[in-house]
DNA sequence: TGCACGATGAAC
DNA sequence: TTCATCGTGCAC
């Protein structure tokens, strides 16, 4: 497996947010090596789209995606559920790809379709806010071969209150993979 | 210092 | 459809 360069990340965040769909995430603890693939994901765009935690701007809660890309931004939401992100463009942008579901590859255990339940299943919580993901256990990697796939494009989950940015299809799934959150 | 409200998931 | 549960951002 090919470990992704931060420079893979400092790009388009709609582009980079369909690249991730067929990588895989790995994170090594002390009790093991857990792996599962990427199968859905959300670009959140920066301090423009009202869908955006960035349209805050600056906050401390923000500080990470506003920070260089490449690191994970992990928040708490509804006070119960953990959700992944990777920020992506540069720094002082405010954009990121939020991992909304896994299939499991690796020493994983639980359900992984949907944000709230793979950071479950990963034992991934705040703790993991502004770790660096081109790092060597804790990243995202290109599997050796590319399989083939097409991708649905589909509107955000939860962000109605968003205007008109809640209609734009920045969801992006594998057609047709059984662990996708919802269809 | 108080309060309304989630980028959700599970139960009813 | 309802609700758990708490950090965040913003109004007083």
């Amino acid at each position: 497996m090919q470990r992704l360069s931060r420079s893979f990340y400092d790009r388009d965040t709609a582009l980079v947010a369909q690249e991730l769909l067929g990588k895989s995430l790995v994170y090594r603890t002390a009790a093991g090596e857990r792996i599962g693939k990427i199968v859905e994901v959300e670009a959140y765009l920066g301090a423009h789209d009202l869908a955006s935690h960035s349209a805050k701007g600056l906050t401390a809660r923000t500080q990470t995606m506003f920070g260089p890309p490449g690191y994970a931004y992990v928040y708490l939401i509804y006070g119960v559920h953990h959700c992944l992100n990777v920020v992506t463009e540069r720094e002082g942008v405010g954009a990121a790809v939020l991992i909304r579901a896994l299939e499991p590859e690796k020493n994983i255990s639980g359900h992984t379709q949907g944000p709230g339940r793979l950071c479950r299943a990963l034992d991934i919580d705040r703790r993991m806010n502004g770790r660096d993901l081109v790092s060597d256990d804790f990243f995202i990697a290109a599997p050796p071969a590319a399989e083939e796939f097409s991708i649905v494009k589909r509107p955000r989950i939860g962000v109605d209150y968003a205007k008109h940015w809640a209609r734009r299809r920045l969801r992006f799934y594998i057609r047709g993979n059984p662990f996708i959150s919802r269809p």
